[in-house]
RNA sequence: GGGCCUAUAGCUCAGUUGGUUAGAGCGCGCGCCUGAUAAGCGCGAGGUCAGUGGUUCAACUCCACUUAGGCCCA
């Protein structure tokens, strides 16, 4: 055993005001561990040929600073893998970048001043591109080393990075393979597209652009062709697509009516009816269904010879509502999304008559070269003409606008790549089933629903910075390729530029000869949607198939991701809908899904608010395991979090502080007395009781903690630590366990007690390891030493601990529930009795509820004692005549079994008398008789409640009752002296800076019947004080040498020497 | 406009299949304890459980609608 002192510098330091080294410059001190010691790989390492826990890293774009949401995110991810470490897995962690996209682009022409796709092709799409590619790792550094500040291991050295060249490698594999599966496909996309910039653009573009506008309301008529003297009313605000109209839509079981109104004969939902019509009759009611199939006449005559057997027919359509119109929907497939859809089922040709710049193409003769929305009027007198206008209004609502230069947008079908991704409906289904969702609604519901309205992707982004698409088609004889790889490129392409770099605008140089016509073939313009890139990360992060063969099979599919809810539609989907057509299966087993962080009134975070929280300023001032800490214990990660900045330094202080002030403790006496702690921890259990609790509260502790991981219930689990930390560790075992650590000697209790703590704090470190990896690191390493090679280097080499099941004694841990119940009772008794804990009382009396079990206090009542400062625990069963009594109904119990009756046993209840009821809480059970019905009832039936008897101070929580006996005596007053001057003594000793081992010599001042009190307690006072001589002295002091202080009403003034010994 | 999430004490959050008096921490007031703890303990003040209507013997909990914040779509 060794005998120099493990703890050579205590972190204990008397009250001078300062703590030792801030949370944050310890965590800076781990960091450099780690990094010297290469613990991370280390933890990797150490789990060779284990089996693996796979993860993926959702990959984030590093052209904006990281916030405070990337903190909880990340904290979770590191939490699962640090943990799915420890419990011995072998978790590789590939950090991954996210290069390409829109947004990229938006801040580029932002920067650059560039306004339009023309601008940006004047300005050189190389050019262009080269300034993307710098954009887009702007800020990595700054995302690296926040990631490294919060302890996220990730391999940042080895990042997947989406722009290279073996990236989109792998990518042009898959969607090779998804072309010669016949699932890519050339179609129509509606996109809001500005007819001035000649552009489409994406959601968030047109979100911003969104203006409340007046815009013509009409109903038309559209006759039945075989009834032509009834007509469909159709309703819309658009009248210039109604040149494209090509079918009608409706609700198959929404309510129609046939009404007749001045002679004239319409159909239209029957909710919309007096909306539209006023007055009229109804000649007949029937649902949507029966109409579905009729024919109609076209309203212009452009296109009445438009192709397709449905074409001028009516439809059905899930989208039709009866909250405005009239129930049956002017379908243009060419200008709108729903209606393109349901064109796309039922072969509707797209009738687009509109150019590119918004205004009628030669052959809509009448209104040729307008723009569309200003032919809107003459079109709405064409109709009133044609007798096919019955009613023109305008309505308010809002419209989106261009937002760089304010043209009103048009829905707008443009070319489009697709991938069948409809096709596999049912099976991306049946396979979200089988992935666990934390929390499961989004799997269920907003996954789940997004999945059964599966609509095909559309890949094609008519963009300049992303992955190419790697289709070429002929323009001879419109045959079509994929490049499957560079290698297929190089064998077949000519003009390969050199270096090779496979994005825009090189890429399109490069022509492949058509096997049918030997023409060449040139690659369509499109770059595709940058979620595919992403979503076939868990493929291209290894280069497969070119490299990554050997990998894929142990890192597929993920056990883990997380990302926020907004990945839904985005991430979750792409990973799961690449995976599903090219495995058939899906590429991940759980998901845990944050909700984001707002800021304290619950709005978002955003720049323009000025409300955004920079984690460098939190980390600065509480550190990051603070910061970690708060974030998972404050809410489940998929509720909403208000960012609390006051909230993380309350966590600070109520955990961290009292975590690190019990290792301060340990050490602190540990230190004194030179303690090994390896020795100690091979100690055999300890037989005290107090320590079988504790070791008992840790293995449950364990366990519950364990389970909440695995469970991905991280609050759960850091709460628990939490919990157990400062309640059962710190206030309860240290507190009540004190003078066991500073007694002389090494007897074997005071071992017995140091062994108990140092497992306890051992433990809890390696628990909280996962989610505080900076601070239990810290507590693991000061435990052990850095000289005991048995002990792995760092707490996160280490196995996460099981739980000592033969340490559990359930028996014990209610036995000490229920003496913290009595003693918090006890405590709010003496409280109403105005008696502080230090002045002794001379009895407490216990009144157990019903339901305790004969021995519950057993083995507690000495503990109950000192807690409560009494000379007598008495424990009585019986109240009668000491308590008065009521009772009532257990409704939880009763309820489901009586219904309605449950009131009348209670009323009946308020007829028991006081030996009626006592005789209930001692039997447990009792016969009544409710309307003639014989009720049994029996235990927990009936809830007895009790209040105060007379004469005592009484405190109850409902079923315990706890009565203090308030009187005073002389011999408790003299104790209450001695115990007031203790306090005084040790609180002074304290002030003047003596250390806790220096003995002093001790003068005491005072009346005489304080000196009197005082002379029957010489042996415990000088004991409790460290004093080798105790004088007491009648005659008034000299004030100036001693400390005035006040005893229970009374003046002294005590006098404290160091003694030499 | 549609789908989904959230709304409980001044603040941040719990609240099991509907059931006794809706809880905790922080903050506030009063009292107490402390030989590790800028900590802790007790008591008190503080709640139309966002609102309205419904189902039920019984609603924070279930249903409908409304309001506010958020996410994703249109």
């Amino acid at each position: 055993m060794s005998t120099e002192p493990i703890i050579s510098d205590s972190e204990f330091e008397p009250k001078s005001g300062a703590k030792g080294p801030t949370y944050g410059e310890l965590e800076e001190q781990i960091l450099k561990f780690w990094e010297d010691n290469a613990i991370f790989p280390a933890s990797i390492a150490g789990r060779a040929g284990s089996p693996s826990f796979v993860f993926y890293e959702g990959p984030p774009t590093a052209n904006g600073k990281p916030g405070i949401h990337h903190v909880i995110a990340r904290t979770i991810k590191d939490l699962v893998c640090r943990y799915q470490t420890m419990k011995g897995f072998k978790v590789e962690r590939k950090g991954g970048w996210d290069t390409h996209g829109l947004p990229v682009e938006i801040e580029v022409e932002k920067a650059l001043g560039l306004e339009s796709k023309a601008k940006i092709i004047e300005y050189g799409v190389d050019k262009f591109n080269a300034k993307c590619r710098e954009s887009v790792f702007k800020y990595k550094d700054e995302w690296d080393r926040l990631t490294r500040r919060i302890g996220y291991w990730l391999d940042l050295e080895h990042p997947y990075v989406t722009l290279t060249n073996d990236y989109v490698e792998s990518v042009w594999w898959i969607l090779a393979q998804f072309f010669q599966r016949g699932l890519l496909y050339e179609g129509h996309k509606i996109v809001p597209y500005c007819p001035r910039c000649g552009t489409g653009l994406s959601s968030h573009e047109v979100a911003q652009g969104y203006d409340t506008v007046t815009d013509p309301s009409v109903t038309v008529t559209m006759p039945l062709t075989e009834d032509p003297q009834t007509a469909f009313l159709v309703w819309t605000t658009t009248p210039w697509t109604l040149i494209s109209n090509t079918a009608l839509a409706v609700g198959r079981d929404i309510d129609y009516i046939l009404a007749v109104k001045d002679g004239k004969r319409f159909i239209l939902a029957e909710a919309r009816a007096n909306a539209v019509l006023g007055e009229f009759e109804v000649e007949r009611r029937f649902k949507g269904a029966e109409l579905i199939g009729k024919k109609y006449q076209p309203i212009f005559p452009f296109f009445k010879d438009a192709p397709g057997e449905k074409t001028f027919s009516v439809l059905e359509a899930n989208f039709v509502s009866t909250e405005d119109g009239t129930g049956i929907v002017h379908m243009a497939p060419a200008f709108g999304a729903d209606d393109y859809e349901v064109g796309r089922k039922n072969g509707l040709p797209t009738i687009q008559p509109v150019l590119p710049d918004g205004t009628f193409e030669a052959k809509i003769t009448p209104y040729a070269g307008q723009f569309v929305k200003d032919a809107d009027k003459q079109i709405i007198k064409d109709l009133k003409q044609a007798g096919r206008l019955y009613d023109a209004g305008q309505i308010e609502h809002t419209y989106p606008f261009c937002w760089r230069c304010d043209t009103p947008l048009l829905y707008y079908a443009r070319r489009s790549w697709y991938i069948r991704t409809s096709h596999f409906r049912d099976q991306l289904l049946e396979l979200n089933r089988k992935i666990n969702w934390y929390p499961p609604e989004i799997g269920e519901k907003r996954f789940g629903e997004w999945l059964e309205n599966n609509v095909d992707w559309a890949l094609s982004r008519e963009r300049f910075w992303g992955t190419p698409l790697p289709i070429w088609v002929c323009e001879k004889c419109g045959g079509q390729t994929a490049v499957e790889s560079v290698e297929d490129l190089k064998q077949r392409g000519s003009h390969l530029p050199e270096p090779l770099d496979l994005h825009k605008p090189y890429v399109d140089e490069i022509t492949i000869t058509c096997e049918g016509c030997q023409t060449a073939m040139h690659r369509v313009p499109e770059v595709i949607d940058v979620w595919f890139d992403s979503g076939a990360m868990p493929f291209a992060q290894w280069h497969y198939p070119f490299s990554g063969k050997d990998k894929l099979p142990t890192r597929y599919p993920a056990d883990f991701i997380s990302e926020a809810v907004d990945q839904t539609r985005g991430w979750f989907y792409s990973l799961h809908a690449i995976a599903t057509m090219l495995t058939g299966e899906s590429s991940f087993k759980n998901c845990l899904v944050m909700e984001f962080i707002v800021d304290k009134k619950g709005r978002k975070m955003s720049k323009s608010r000025g409300n955004v929280v920079d984690p460098w300023q939190v980390i600065a001032s509480d550190g990051a395991d603070t910061l970690r800490w708060y974030l998972l214990s404050v809410s489940q990660p998929w509720i909403p979090t208000k960012f609390d900045a006051d909230a993380v330094t309350e966590v600070r202080n109520r955990f961290f502080d009292t975590w690190r002030n019990t290792l301060a403790f340990f050490e602190l006496y540990a230190g004194i007395d030179q303690i090994d702690v390896i020795e100690l921890l091979k100690r055999p259990a300890s037989a005290n009781e107090f320590d079988r609790w504790l070791n008992s509260r840790l293995a449950s502790v364990t366990g519950q903690v364990d389970k909440a991981y695995s469970s991905y219930d991280l609050t759960g689990a850091v709460r628990q630590i939490a919990d157990f930390v400062v309640d059962d560790v710190s206030n309860w075992y240290v507190r009540l366990n004190r003078r066991r650590f500073w007694g002389a000697g090494k007897s074997e209790e005071k071992l017995d007690a140091f062994a108990t703590l140092a497992r306890g704090l051992l433990t809890i470190a390696q628990l909280a390891a996962p989610a505080a990896p900076f601070f239990a690191d810290h507590v693991y390493r000061r435990l052990i030493g850095d000289a005991a090679s048995a002990w792995p280097k760092s707490v996160h080499l280490t196995d996460f601990p099981s739980p000592n099941a033969g340490a559990i004694d359930a028996d014990l841990e209610s036995r000490m529930a229920a003496a913290q119940r009595v003693v918090s009772l006890g405590r709010a008794a003496r409280a109403k009795a105005r008696q502080k804990v230090r002045q002794p009382l001379r009895e407490v009396t216990i009144f157990p509820p019903g339901e305790w079990a004969a021995g519950t206090l057993d083995g507690m009542t000495e503990l109950v004692a000192s807690e409560l400062n009494v000379k007598l625990v008495s424990i009585r069963a019986d109240a009668d005549g000491f308590v008065q009594m009521s009772i009532k109904p257990n409704f939880a119990a009763l309820g489901s079994r009586l219904g309605a009756r449950v009131k009348e046993l209670q009323k009946a209840l308020g007829s028991w008398d006081k030996s009626a009821i006592d005789n209930y809480r001692r039997r447990q059970s009792a016969i009544m008789t409710i309307g003639g019905e014989t009720i049994d009832l029996g235990p927990g039936d009936l809830l007895v409640d009790t209040t105060g008897p007379e004469g005592y101070f009484v405190e109850s929580d409902g079923r315990l009752i706890v009565a203090v006996d308030g009187r005073l005596d002389d011999d408790l007053r003299a104790e209450g002296f001695a115990r007031e001057l203790v306090n005084r003594v040790q609180n002074t000793r304290k002030k003047i800076g003596l250390d806790v081992t220096d003995r002093i010599r001790l003068t005491v001042h005072s009346t005489a019947p304080v000196l009197e009190a005082l002379q029957k307690h010489v042996g415990r006072i000088k004991d409790d004080t460290l004093s080798v001589e105790l004088g007491l002295r009648s005659e008034k002091a000299d004030r100036a040498a001693g400390h005035v202080i006040d005893l229970n009403g009374q003046e002294a003034t005590i006098i404290i020497e160091r003694s030499p010994v």
